[in-house]
DNA sequence: GACCTACAGTTGACGCTGTCTACTACAGGA
DNA sequence: TCCTGTAGTAGACAGCGTCAACTGTAGGTC
Protein backbone atom coordinates (compact mmCIF):
# COMPACT_ATOMS: atom_id res chain seq x y z
CA UNK A 1 0.00 0.00 0.00
CA UNK A 2 1.02 3.88 0.29
CA UNK A 3 1.49 3.94 -3.31
CA UNK A 4 0.67 7.62 -3.30
CA UNK A 5 3.60 9.64 -2.01
CA UNK A 6 2.21 12.81 -0.91
CA UNK A 7 -0.74 14.14 0.96
CA UNK A 8 -3.58 11.90 0.36
CA UNK A 9 -3.62 8.56 1.27
CA UNK A 10 -6.29 7.79 -1.80
CA UNK A 11 -6.88 10.21 -3.66
CA UNK A 12 -9.56 8.67 -5.67
CA UNK A 13 -11.79 8.15 -2.79
CA UNK A 14 -11.12 11.40 -1.78
CA UNK A 15 -12.39 12.99 -5.02
CA UNK A 16 -15.84 11.03 -4.52
CA UNK A 17 -16.53 11.75 -0.82
CA UNK A 18 -15.53 15.71 -1.73
CA UNK A 19 -17.71 15.94 -5.07
CA UNK A 20 -20.48 14.20 -2.77
CA UNK A 21 -19.93 17.22 -0.43
CA UNK A 22 -20.32 19.47 -2.98
CA UNK A 23 -23.35 18.19 -4.69
CA UNK A 24 -24.97 17.89 -1.14
CA UNK A 25 -24.53 21.82 -0.48
CA UNK A 26 -24.51 23.12 -3.64
CA UNK A 27 -25.88 20.44 -6.63
CA UNK A 28 -24.40 18.84 -9.28
CA UNK A 29 -24.16 21.70 -11.22
CA UNK A 30 -21.70 23.45 -7.96
CA UNK A 31 -19.23 20.25 -8.85
CA UNK A 32 -16.09 21.44 -10.29
CA UNK A 33 -13.34 19.17 -10.33
CA UNK A 34 -11.00 22.10 -9.50
CA UNK A 35 -12.64 23.00 -6.16
CA UNK A 36 -12.33 19.27 -5.56
CA UNK A 37 -8.79 19.67 -6.13
CA UNK A 38 -8.88 22.93 -3.69
CA UNK A 39 -10.13 21.24 -1.24
CA UNK A 40 -7.98 18.19 -1.15
CA UNK A 41 -5.09 20.46 -1.66
CA UNK A 42 -3.77 18.98 -4.62
CA UNK A 43 -2.85 21.04 -7.84
CA UNK A 44 -5.90 21.18 -10.19
CA UNK A 45 -4.76 18.28 -12.47
CA UNK A 46 -4.37 15.68 -9.93
CA UNK A 47 -8.13 14.13 -10.12
CA UNK A 48 -7.38 14.02 -13.91
CA UNK A 49 -4.95 11.13 -13.09
CA UNK A 50 -7.53 8.78 -11.58
CA UNK A 51 -10.56 10.22 -13.64
CA UNK A 52 -10.51 11.30 -17.00
CA UNK A 53 -13.05 13.63 -17.00
CA UNK A 54 -15.78 15.53 -14.87
CA UNK A 55 -18.40 12.66 -16.57
CA UNK A 56 -16.29 9.95 -15.40
CA UNK A 57 -15.93 11.23 -11.92
CA UNK A 58 -19.89 12.39 -11.82
CA UNK A 59 -20.46 8.43 -12.66
CA UNK A 60 -18.61 7.07 -10.21
CA UNK A 61 -20.48 9.77 -7.66
CA UNK A 62 -23.58 8.62 -9.27
CA UNK A 63 -23.01 4.91 -9.09
CA UNK A 64 -22.61 5.80 -4.97
CA UNK A 65 -25.80 7.55 -4.80
CA UNK A 66 -27.52 4.88 -6.17
CA UNK A 67 -25.74 2.34 -3.49
CA UNK A 68 -26.63 4.56 -0.82
CA UNK A 69 -29.84 4.78 -1.42
CA UNK A 70 -30.57 1.18 -2.09
CA UNK A 71 -29.09 0.45 1.17
CA UNK A 72 -31.22 3.21 2.68
CA UNK A 73 -34.61 1.49 0.89
CA UNK A 74 -32.75 -2.37 2.47
CA UNK A 75 -32.56 -0.87 5.61
CA UNK A 76 -36.68 -0.08 5.73
CA UNK A 77 -38.56 -1.74 8.66
CA UNK A 78 -39.57 -4.98 7.25
CA UNK A 79 -43.08 -6.15 8.12
CA UNK A 80 -44.48 -9.56 7.25
CA UNK A 81 -47.59 -8.34 4.99
CA UNK A 82 -46.28 -7.34 1.72
CA UNK A 83 -48.23 -4.50 1.06
CA UNK A 84 -47.55 -3.06 4.74
CA UNK A 85 -43.87 -3.58 3.26
CA UNK A 86 -44.42 -1.97 0.00
CA UNK A 87 -45.55 0.77 2.33
CA UNK A 88 -42.57 1.09 4.43
CA UNK A 89 -40.69 0.99 0.70
CA UNK A 90 -42.57 3.94 -0.30
CA UNK A 91 -41.96 5.95 2.82
CA UNK A 92 -38.35 5.14 3.09
CA UNK A 93 -38.52 5.90 -0.58
CA UNK A 94 -39.92 9.41 -0.13
CA UNK A 95 -37.66 10.26 3.32
CA UNK A 96 -34.27 9.45 1.33
CA UNK A 97 -35.46 11.57 -1.28
CA UNK A 98 -36.46 14.24 1.30
CA UNK A 99 -33.22 14.15 3.12
CA UNK A 100 -31.06 14.49 0.35
CA UNK A 101 -32.96 15.87 -2.16
CA UNK A 102 -29.66 17.12 -3.93
CA UNK A 103 -28.53 13.42 -4.51
CA UNK A 104 -31.63 12.33 -5.44
CA UNK A 105 -31.82 14.36 -7.86
CA UNK A 106 -28.53 13.77 -9.15
CA UNK A 107 -29.57 10.33 -9.76
CA UNK A 108 -33.08 10.65 -11.31
CA UNK A 109 -32.83 14.53 -12.60
CA UNK A 110 -30.14 14.93 -14.09
CA UNK A 111 -29.01 13.92 -17.43
CA UNK A 112 -26.62 11.10 -16.48
CA UNK A 113 -23.54 10.41 -18.17
CA UNK A 114 -24.07 8.53 -21.12
CA UNK A 115 -25.59 5.04 -18.93
CA UNK A 116 -24.13 2.45 -21.86
CA UNK A 117 -20.86 4.09 -21.16
CA UNK A 118 -20.28 3.85 -17.14
CA UNK A 119 -21.74 0.46 -16.23
CA UNK A 120 -20.63 0.58 -12.17
CA UNK A 121 -22.91 2.90 -12.37
CA UNK A 122 -25.67 0.98 -14.37
CA UNK A 123 -25.18 -1.77 -11.66
CA UNK A 124 -25.90 -0.15 -8.92
CA UNK A 125 -29.01 2.11 -10.54
CA UNK A 126 -30.45 -1.56 -11.07
CA UNK A 127 -30.05 -3.16 -8.12
CA UNK A 128 -31.69 -0.33 -6.37
CA UNK A 129 -35.04 -1.13 -9.03
CA UNK A 130 -34.54 -4.71 -8.12
CA UNK A 131 -35.49 -4.08 -4.57
CA UNK A 132 -38.60 -2.40 -5.39
CA UNK A 133 -39.55 -5.16 -8.06
CA UNK A 134 -38.74 -7.93 -5.27
CA UNK A 135 -41.27 -6.17 -2.97
CA UNK A 136 -43.52 -5.66 -5.89
CA UNK A 137 -43.17 -10.14 -6.74
CA UNK A 138 -43.67 -10.44 -3.02
CA UNK A 139 -47.30 -9.75 -2.99
CA UNK A 140 -47.43 -12.85 -5.05
CA UNK A 141 -51.37 -12.17 -6.24
CA UNK A 142 -53.20 -14.26 -8.06
CA UNK A 143 -53.72 -12.42 -11.08
CA UNK A 144 -50.15 -13.00 -12.72
CA UNK A 145 -50.08 -9.35 -14.69
CA UNK A 146 -46.46 -8.62 -15.54
CA UNK A 147 -44.90 -8.11 -12.11
CA UNK A 148 -42.05 -5.59 -14.28
CA UNK A 149 -45.20 -3.35 -15.16
CA UNK A 150 -46.59 -3.44 -12.09
CA UNK A 151 -42.97 -2.29 -10.95
CA UNK A 152 -42.70 0.30 -13.50
CA UNK A 153 -46.00 1.53 -11.94
CA UNK A 154 -45.01 1.91 -8.06
CA UNK A 155 -41.20 3.27 -8.97
CA UNK A 156 -43.16 6.38 -11.14
CA UNK A 157 -45.42 6.89 -9.14
CA UNK A 158 -43.27 6.56 -5.57
CA UNK A 159 -40.47 8.92 -8.33
CA UNK A 160 -43.37 11.73 -9.01
CA UNK A 161 -43.87 12.09 -5.18
CA UNK A 162 -40.68 12.63 -4.67
CA UNK A 163 -39.79 15.17 -7.40
CA UNK A 164 -43.36 17.08 -6.68
CA UNK A 165 -42.04 17.05 -3.15
CA UNK A 166 -38.72 18.44 -3.50
CA UNK A 167 -39.59 20.70 -5.86
CA UNK A 168 -42.28 22.07 -3.68
CA UNK A 169 -45.52 21.06 -5.67
CA UNK A 170 -47.64 23.37 -3.87
CA UNK A 171 -45.65 26.61 -5.19
CA UNK A 172 -45.91 24.98 -8.54
CA UNK A 173 -49.54 24.16 -8.37
CA UNK A 174 -50.68 28.09 -7.15
CA UNK A 175 -52.76 28.53 -4.66
CA UNK A 176 -54.60 25.05 -6.20
CA UNK A 177 -52.62 22.95 -3.37
CA UNK A 178 -54.20 23.98 0.46
CA UNK A 179 -51.31 23.85 3.14
CA UNK A 180 -50.80 21.16 4.57
CA UNK A 181 -51.28 19.14 1.63
CA UNK A 182 -47.91 17.64 1.21
CA UNK A 183 -47.75 15.92 4.14
CA UNK A 184 -50.95 14.32 3.40
CA UNK A 185 -49.56 13.29 -0.12
CA UNK A 186 -47.15 10.22 0.92
CA UNK A 187 -50.15 8.38 2.95
CA UNK A 188 -52.73 9.38 0.28
CA UNK A 189 -50.47 8.08 -2.64
CA UNK A 190 -49.36 5.07 -1.15
CA UNK A 191 -53.26 4.34 -0.32
CA UNK A 192 -54.02 4.63 -4.04
CA UNK A 193 -50.96 2.64 -5.24
CA UNK A 194 -52.06 -0.54 -2.80
CA UNK A 195 -55.66 0.02 -3.96
CA UNK A 196 -54.59 0.05 -7.94
CA UNK A 197 -52.33 -2.84 -7.29
CA UNK A 198 -55.11 -5.30 -5.54
CA UNK A 199 -57.87 -4.14 -7.94
CA UNK A 200 -57.15 -6.72 -10.82
CA UNK A 201 -55.70 -5.79 -13.74
CA UNK A 202 -58.60 -5.36 -16.72
CA UNK A 203 -58.13 -6.12 -20.06
CA UNK A 204 -59.37 -2.43 -21.01
CA UNK A 205 -56.35 -1.08 -19.85
CA UNK A 206 -54.25 -2.80 -22.23
CA UNK A 207 -55.76 0.58 -24.21
CA UNK A 208 -56.82 1.46 -28.02
CA UNK A 209 -53.17 1.21 -29.00
CA UNK A 210 -52.26 -2.16 -28.35
CA UNK A 211 -55.24 -3.51 -29.74
CA UNK A 212 -53.80 -3.63 -33.40
CA UNK A 213 -56.60 -4.05 -35.80
CA UNK A 214 -59.79 -3.22 -34.37
CA UNK A 215 -62.05 -0.19 -34.27
CA UNK A 216 -59.76 1.96 -35.62
CA UNK A 217 -61.98 5.24 -34.68
CA UNK A 218 -61.20 8.53 -34.28
CA UNK A 219 -57.53 7.67 -32.57
CA UNK A 220 -55.57 8.57 -35.53
CA UNK A 221 -53.99 11.26 -33.60
CA UNK A 222 -52.63 8.79 -30.70
CA UNK A 223 -51.63 6.67 -33.51
CA UNK A 224 -49.06 9.77 -34.99
CA UNK A 225 -47.99 10.00 -32.17
CA UNK A 226 -47.21 6.74 -31.24
CA UNK A 227 -45.07 6.17 -34.86
CA UNK A 228 -42.09 7.90 -33.94
CA UNK A 229 -40.95 5.52 -31.28
CA UNK A 230 -38.94 8.28 -29.26
CA UNK A 231 -37.87 11.86 -29.65
CA UNK B 1 -42.69 48.96 -33.29
CA UNK B 2 -38.43 48.91 -34.65
CA UNK B 3 -36.96 50.61 -31.61
CA UNK B 4 -34.34 49.03 -32.08
CA UNK B 5 -31.84 50.44 -34.51
CA UNK B 6 -29.52 47.10 -35.74
CA UNK B 7 -30.29 43.82 -37.02
CA UNK B 8 -32.45 42.14 -34.58
CA UNK B 9 -35.87 43.42 -34.77
CA UNK B 10 -36.91 41.77 -31.25
CA UNK B 11 -34.18 40.59 -29.37
CA UNK B 12 -35.49 39.26 -26.30
CA UNK B 13 -38.13 37.12 -28.11
CA UNK B 14 -35.61 36.12 -30.57
CA UNK B 15 -33.17 35.34 -27.34
CA UNK B 16 -35.89 32.97 -25.90
CA UNK B 17 -36.25 31.16 -29.51
CA UNK B 18 -32.76 30.40 -29.99
CA UNK B 19 -32.35 29.41 -25.96
CA UNK B 20 -35.12 27.10 -26.84
CA UNK B 21 -33.93 25.57 -30.10
CA UNK B 22 -30.56 25.19 -28.05
CA UNK B 23 -31.69 23.43 -24.96
CA UNK B 24 -33.76 21.41 -27.40
CA UNK B 25 -31.06 19.84 -28.60
CA UNK B 26 -28.16 20.11 -26.30
CA UNK B 27 -29.65 20.37 -22.86
CA UNK B 28 -30.26 22.97 -20.57
CA UNK B 29 -26.07 22.43 -19.65
CA UNK B 30 -25.62 23.26 -23.20
CA UNK B 31 -27.37 26.48 -22.84
CA UNK B 32 -24.92 29.73 -22.48
CA UNK B 33 -25.75 33.45 -22.94
CA UNK B 34 -22.85 34.06 -25.38
CA UNK B 35 -24.16 30.95 -27.77
CA UNK B 36 -27.38 32.55 -28.10
CA UNK B 37 -25.39 35.75 -29.02
CA UNK B 38 -23.60 34.73 -31.62
CA UNK B 39 -26.16 32.69 -33.07
CA UNK B 40 -28.15 36.19 -33.38
CA UNK B 41 -25.34 37.82 -34.74
CA UNK B 42 -24.65 40.59 -31.81
CA UNK B 43 -22.44 41.05 -29.29
CA UNK B 44 -21.85 38.38 -25.99
CA UNK B 45 -23.36 41.70 -23.87
CA UNK B 46 -26.75 42.41 -25.96
CA UNK B 47 -28.51 39.75 -24.41
CA UNK B 48 -27.73 41.43 -20.60
CA UNK B 49 -29.45 44.63 -21.43
CA UNK B 50 -33.11 42.13 -21.63
CA UNK B 51 -32.28 39.32 -19.00
CA UNK B 52 -30.06 40.25 -16.34
CA UNK B 53 -28.72 36.99 -15.99
CA UNK B 54 -28.48 33.56 -17.58
CA UNK B 55 -31.08 32.40 -14.50
CA UNK B 56 -33.36 35.19 -15.91
CA UNK B 57 -33.42 34.09 -19.36
CA UNK B 58 -34.00 30.70 -18.11
CA UNK B 59 -36.64 31.23 -16.61
CA UNK B 60 -38.69 32.80 -19.11
CA UNK B 61 -37.82 30.19 -21.18
CA UNK B 62 -39.57 27.79 -18.64
CA UNK B 63 -42.13 29.88 -18.75
CA UNK B 64 -42.73 28.77 -22.41
CA UNK B 65 -42.21 25.49 -21.77
CA UNK B 66 -44.61 25.11 -19.51
CA UNK B 67 -46.90 27.44 -21.55
CA UNK B 68 -45.92 24.61 -24.99
CA UNK B 69 -47.24 21.88 -22.14
CA UNK B 70 -50.40 23.11 -21.33
CA UNK B 71 -51.02 23.70 -24.67
CA UNK B 72 -50.62 20.40 -25.57
CA UNK B 73 -52.45 18.83 -23.13
CA UNK B 74 -55.32 21.23 -23.89
CA UNK B 75 -55.16 20.18 -27.24
CA UNK B 76 -55.73 16.72 -26.27
CA UNK B 77 -59.00 14.66 -27.94
CA UNK B 78 -61.52 14.99 -25.66
CA UNK B 79 -63.80 12.41 -24.69
CA UNK B 80 -67.58 12.46 -23.14
CA UNK B 81 -66.46 9.48 -20.17
CA UNK B 82 -63.86 11.39 -17.66
CA UNK B 83 -62.11 8.20 -17.30
CA UNK B 84 -61.68 8.33 -20.93
CA UNK B 85 -60.22 11.49 -20.97
CA UNK B 86 -58.43 11.07 -17.96
CA UNK B 87 -56.77 8.32 -20.36
CA UNK B 88 -56.41 10.73 -22.68
CA UNK B 89 -55.14 13.06 -20.69
CA UNK B 90 -52.13 10.68 -19.96
CA UNK B 91 -51.56 9.84 -22.90
CA UNK B 92 -50.94 13.19 -24.25
CA UNK B 93 -48.63 14.25 -21.29
CA UNK B 94 -46.04 11.00 -22.15
CA UNK B 95 -46.19 11.64 -25.40
CA UNK B 96 -45.00 15.05 -25.05
CA UNK B 97 -42.76 13.74 -22.33
CA UNK B 98 -41.26 11.62 -25.57
CA UNK B 99 -41.41 14.31 -28.18
CA UNK B 100 -39.72 16.59 -26.27
CA UNK B 101 -37.41 15.19 -23.68
CA UNK B 102 -35.12 17.83 -22.79
CA UNK B 103 -38.15 20.91 -22.84
CA UNK B 104 -39.49 18.10 -20.14
CA UNK B 105 -36.55 17.41 -18.19
CA UNK B 106 -35.76 21.72 -18.68
CA UNK B 107 -39.53 21.88 -16.47
CA UNK B 108 -39.28 19.16 -13.83
CA UNK B 109 -35.73 17.84 -13.97
CA UNK B 110 -33.86 21.14 -13.03
CA UNK B 111 -33.41 22.97 -10.48
CA UNK B 112 -35.62 25.80 -11.21
CA UNK B 113 -34.12 29.34 -10.80
CA UNK B 114 -35.73 30.42 -7.80
CA UNK B 115 -39.49 29.93 -8.39
CA UNK B 116 -40.68 32.68 -6.37
CA UNK B 117 -38.44 35.25 -7.80
CA UNK B 118 -39.82 34.33 -11.06
CA UNK B 119 -43.88 34.70 -10.94
CA UNK B 120 -44.77 34.43 -14.76
CA UNK B 121 -42.72 30.96 -14.57
CA UNK B 122 -45.00 29.91 -11.77
CA UNK B 123 -48.35 30.73 -12.94
CA UNK B 124 -47.55 29.06 -16.34
CA UNK B 125 -46.53 25.80 -14.42
CA UNK B 126 -50.00 26.33 -12.11
CA UNK B 127 -52.02 26.62 -15.63
CA UNK B 128 -50.41 23.33 -16.76
CA UNK B 129 -51.30 21.74 -13.12
CA UNK B 130 -54.74 23.39 -13.36
CA UNK B 131 -55.63 21.18 -16.25
CA UNK B 132 -55.01 17.91 -14.54
CA UNK B 133 -56.56 19.03 -11.85
CA UNK B 134 -59.59 20.03 -13.67
CA UNK B 135 -59.75 16.20 -15.32
CA UNK B 136 -59.18 14.85 -12.04
CA UNK B 137 -62.45 16.68 -10.14
CA UNK B 138 -64.25 16.46 -13.49
CA UNK B 139 -64.28 12.43 -12.42
CA UNK B 140 -67.19 13.40 -10.13
CA UNK B 141 -66.67 10.67 -7.88
CA UNK B 142 -69.29 10.25 -5.06
CA UNK B 143 -66.71 9.46 -2.15
CA UNK B 144 -65.29 13.33 -1.79
CA UNK B 145 -61.65 12.77 -0.83
CA UNK B 146 -59.63 15.92 -1.75
CA UNK B 147 -58.92 16.34 -5.04
CA UNK B 148 -55.90 17.97 -5.39
CA UNK B 149 -54.66 14.55 -2.95
CA UNK B 150 -56.30 12.75 -6.44
CA UNK B 151 -54.49 14.85 -8.60
CA UNK B 152 -50.97 15.18 -7.05
CA UNK B 153 -51.22 11.43 -7.47
CA UNK B 154 -52.07 11.52 -10.87
CA UNK B 155 -49.75 13.93 -11.21
CA UNK B 156 -46.83 12.09 -9.67
CA UNK B 157 -47.24 9.02 -11.55
CA UNK B 158 -47.18 10.67 -15.05
CA UNK B 159 -44.36 12.41 -14.03
CA UNK B 160 -42.41 9.73 -13.35
CA UNK B 161 -43.75 7.41 -16.24
CA UNK B 162 -42.43 10.10 -18.40
CA UNK B 163 -39.17 10.83 -16.51
CA UNK B 164 -38.59 6.79 -16.00
CA UNK B 165 -39.22 6.72 -20.06
CA UNK B 166 -36.96 9.45 -20.74
CA UNK B 167 -34.37 7.75 -19.14
CA UNK B 168 -35.16 4.47 -20.98
CA UNK B 169 -35.79 2.45 -17.59
CA UNK B 170 -35.07 -0.92 -19.38
CA UNK B 171 -31.28 0.56 -18.96
CA UNK B 172 -31.28 1.38 -15.95
CA UNK B 173 -33.18 -1.37 -14.39
CA UNK B 174 -30.65 -4.06 -16.53
CA UNK B 175 -31.96 -7.13 -17.52
CA UNK B 176 -35.00 -7.20 -15.85
CA UNK B 177 -37.32 -5.43 -18.15
CA UNK B 178 -37.94 -7.63 -21.00
CA UNK B 179 -37.62 -5.62 -24.39
CA UNK B 180 -41.07 -4.08 -25.52
CA UNK B 181 -41.77 -3.77 -21.41
CA UNK B 182 -42.16 0.18 -22.08
CA UNK B 183 -44.49 0.18 -24.18
CA UNK B 184 -46.40 -1.51 -22.61
CA UNK B 185 -46.33 0.41 -19.25
CA UNK B 186 -48.34 3.50 -20.23
CA UNK B 187 -51.74 1.99 -20.98
CA UNK B 188 -50.84 -0.92 -18.18
CA UNK B 189 -49.99 2.10 -15.76
CA UNK B 190 -53.11 4.45 -16.63
CA UNK B 191 -55.27 1.38 -16.45
CA UNK B 192 -53.67 1.33 -12.95
CA UNK B 193 -54.37 4.76 -12.37
CA UNK B 194 -58.00 4.21 -12.80
CA UNK B 195 -58.40 1.29 -10.75
CA UNK B 196 -56.91 3.77 -7.74
CA UNK B 197 -59.32 6.20 -8.51
CA UNK B 198 -62.40 3.81 -8.63
CA UNK B 199 -61.80 2.36 -5.57
CA UNK B 200 -62.51 4.20 -2.85
CA UNK B 201 -60.08 6.01 -0.86
CA UNK B 202 -60.01 4.11 2.67
CA UNK B 203 -59.08 5.83 5.88
CA UNK B 204 -56.42 2.75 6.66
CA UNK B 205 -54.43 5.12 3.82
CA UNK B 206 -54.16 8.09 5.97
CA UNK B 207 -51.12 6.23 7.83
CA UNK B 208 -50.20 3.08 9.06
CA UNK B 209 -51.66 3.61 12.46
CA UNK B 210 -55.30 3.88 11.49
CA UNK B 211 -57.27 1.67 11.04
CA UNK B 212 -58.38 -0.27 7.40
CA UNK B 213 -61.69 -1.15 8.25
CA UNK B 214 -62.32 -3.34 5.02
CA UNK B 215 -59.43 -5.44 3.55
CA UNK B 216 -59.91 -6.89 0.43
CA UNK B 217 -58.56 -10.56 1.09
CA UNK B 218 -56.06 -12.22 2.78
CA UNK B 219 -53.99 -9.45 4.84
CA UNK B 220 -55.96 -8.74 7.65
CA UNK B 221 -52.92 -10.52 9.50
CA UNK B 222 -50.80 -7.73 8.90
CA UNK B 223 -53.06 -5.00 10.98
CA UNK B 224 -52.05 -6.83 14.22
CA UNK B 225 -48.43 -6.44 14.20
CA UNK B 226 -48.19 -3.22 13.08
CA UNK B 227 -46.20 -0.83 15.59
CA UNK B 228 -47.11 2.79 16.27
CA UNK B 229 -43.56 3.61 14.56
CA UNK B 230 -45.41 6.59 11.84
CA UNK B 231 -41.83 7.39 11.67
C1' DG C 1 -32.48 73.61 -34.01
C1' DA C 2 -29.81 72.52 -29.70
C1' DC C 3 -29.60 69.86 -25.73
C1' DC C 4 -30.38 66.07 -22.56
C1' DT C 5 -31.51 61.58 -21.24
C1' DA C 6 -32.62 56.72 -21.71
C1' DC C 7 -31.75 52.82 -24.04
C1' DA C 8 -29.73 49.23 -26.94
C1' DG C 9 -25.93 48.05 -28.53
C1' DT C 10 -20.50 47.72 -28.42
C1' DT C 11 -15.57 46.30 -26.57
C1' DG C 12 -12.62 44.85 -22.95
C1' DA C 13 -11.50 42.74 -18.78
C1' DC C 14 -11.81 39.50 -14.69
C1' DG C 15 -12.02 35.08 -12.56
C1' DC C 16 -14.06 30.83 -13.08
C1' DT C 17 -14.30 26.31 -15.55
C1' DG C 18 -12.60 21.77 -18.19
C1' DT C 19 -8.91 19.99 -20.50
C1' DC C 20 -4.45 19.65 -23.20
C1' DT C 21 0.55 19.48 -22.87
C1' DA C 22 4.82 19.26 -20.72
C1' DC C 23 7.64 18.54 -16.81
C1' DT C 24 9.15 16.13 -12.22
C1' DA C 25 9.96 12.77 -8.79
C1' DC C 26 9.64 8.49 -7.08
C1' DA C 27 8.84 2.97 -7.01
C1' DG C 28 9.84 -1.30 -8.72
C1' DG C 29 11.72 -4.52 -11.87
C1' DA C 30 15.42 -5.92 -15.40
C1' DT D 1 22.32 1.04 -12.83
C1' DC D 2 19.04 1.99 -15.91
C1' DC D 3 14.16 1.98 -17.62
C1' DT D 4 9.56 2.46 -17.32
C1' DG D 5 5.19 3.48 -15.28
C1' DT D 6 2.72 6.27 -12.13
C1' DA D 7 1.09 10.15 -9.53
C1' DG D 8 1.84 14.36 -8.83
C1' DT D 9 3.07 19.48 -10.47
C1' DA D 10 2.74 23.89 -13.48
C1' DG D 11 1.35 26.47 -17.47
C1' DA D 12 -1.56 27.45 -21.18
C1' DC D 13 -5.90 27.75 -23.88
C1' DA D 14 -10.68 28.56 -24.97
C1' DG D 15 -15.31 29.11 -23.27
C1' DC D 16 -18.28 30.68 -19.74
C1' DG D 17 -20.99 34.48 -16.78
C1' DT D 18 -20.68 38.95 -15.50
C1' DC D 19 -18.90 43.73 -14.36
C1' DA D 20 -17.46 48.16 -16.23
C1' DA D 21 -16.94 51.62 -19.54
C1' DC D 22 -17.95 53.44 -23.95
C1' DT D 23 -20.98 54.67 -28.31
C1' DG D 24 -24.62 55.94 -31.09
C1' DT D 25 -29.36 56.77 -31.82
C1' DA D 26 -34.55 58.02 -30.65
C1' DG D 27 -37.41 60.92 -28.38
C1' DG D 28 -38.69 64.59 -25.45
C1' DT D 29 -37.84 69.38 -23.79
C1' DC D 30 -35.96 74.03 -23.95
Amino acid sequence: MAKSRFRQANLPEACVEQALAIIATDGVEGLSLREVARRLGVSHQAPYKHYPSREHLLAEVVARAFAAFAAHLDARPRRRDPYDDLREMGRAYIGYALAHPLHYRLMFGTPLPEPEAHPAMMRQASHAFALLTDAIVRLGRDDPPAPELDALYVWATMHGLAILSIMKAPALAGARLPAGTMDKAVPHIIGRVRNALLSPAEPGQQDAGARPPARRQKTQAAAAKRSPTTR
